[in-house]
DNA sequence: GCAAAATTATACCGATTGGTTTATTTTTGC
DNA sequence: GCAAAAATAAACCAATCGGTATAATTTTGC
């Protein structure tokens, strides 16, 4: 057995409590109501659990490994740097009323609640953002290195207005439950995408 | 006297609610939290609303008329449609982190916590976005009357991505809180605006 | 397969939740 | 300035909150 039994619980519990803590935020979400969505009684909760910080921290970390793994999952095979970020557009445009972890992006939903408390959660939710924004700092300076990308490209300034640009339109359309708020957005995305290509030089005789 | 003792009695507690739900949402504030910050008892608060909810939602309306009079207090004087859309950005970046209402953006925050739940915050969040998507589209019709905007530009298009962009450098900065995230968000808002503006047109001879 | 260890269920804890009741005080309209 | 109406304080309510103690059950390593 690859994983004890124990480990497998634990992970059950923290699947369920995503979906919740991602839909009811931290506070809306309580261990009654964790122990209703695993069928578990509190003993196992606090046996696997120090407490409802411990299983939220964690259950957020899970949250993003999920969503993360799903965009990994559609952008892996491709090669062009662009490409890469256009998928990751696509992804969010399919997804936007049926995300991966029900109840949106998880980074937007903890970072809204926890920015003015719970520093041990905005803290996750910072670190969350940061790799994300690496992320697609790497993926420009490959792009760079293949000459897909303009080398004066602000790798890092793009990662922001990407990220920003992108969860600004989960939130309108979430807001309204209408994918046309996330397509309007997208379609400022692809062009911020396009921005990036290296130009053909013309060749001077 | 312009405004009974009840009255302002109402508006103390509103004023003390917003910040309160604004702050920690609805879900993390309590009545009781509502008795400390307002002084007043249990009482108090019922004789004047129904129930938490109604304080709530009374609250977010309180919220967002707070902002959005001190947008309009701001852009006021302007004439050019395309200034006035500029000074709203600065406005914003000036206040980022000293927002009028301590917490943020309320749309923002009562769409991100009342998306999955919630219905009568989610409306009034819907209704407040479509109020404020709306004045943007006035201003720019405004603008292209008086011929400072292109006439084909796209007028709700466009508003959707300036409320998005700005959202979404909200939320950024605040996670961090850190306004590099908003200057960079707001550095496109500028170029966007810019992009707006009404072409000179070339005389033919 | 068995004993030790870990996991789980149940009952329970004091504090806090949103809300009500009732008595007292304050404000209001005349 | 006085009576009616409204607003407020205080005590109280059942339900729920996060968390613990203990006892029964499973899982584990051998």
């Amino acid at each position: 057995m690859t994983m004890t039994k124990a480990e497998r619980t634990k992970q059950f519990i923290l699947e369920k409590a995503a979906v919740l803590f991602n839909q009811n935020g931290y506070a809306g979400t309580s261990m009654d109501d964790i122990m209703k969505a695993t069928g578990l009684s509190k003993g196992a909760l606090y046996g696997n659990f120090r407490s409802k910080d411990e299983i939220a921290v964690a259950a957020f970390e899970r949250a993003v490994a999920i969503v993360s793994a799903e965009v990994r999952e559609r952008t892996r095979v491709i090669e062009h740097a662009l490409d890469k970020l256009k998928a990751v557009v696509y992804f969010y445009k399919e997804r936007i009323l049926n995300p991966p972890v029900e109840g949106g992006c998880p980074i937007q939903n903890t970072s809204v609640e926890a920015d003015d408390g719970h520093p041990e959660l905005r803290e996750k939710a910072q670190q969350a953002m940061t790799m994300w924004t690496n992320r697609i700092v790497i993926t420009l300076q490959k792009g760079i290195e293949k000459g897909e990308v303009r080398p004066d490209a602000d790798k890092s300034g793009f990662a922001i207005r990407f990220i920003g640009t992108l969860e600004g339109g989960i939130m309108m359309a979430r807001l309204y439950k209408d994918v046309h708020y996330f397509d309007v957005m997208s379609r400022q995305l692809i062009e911020m995408i396009d921005g990036l290509r290296q130009q053909t030089v013309v060749q001077e005789p």
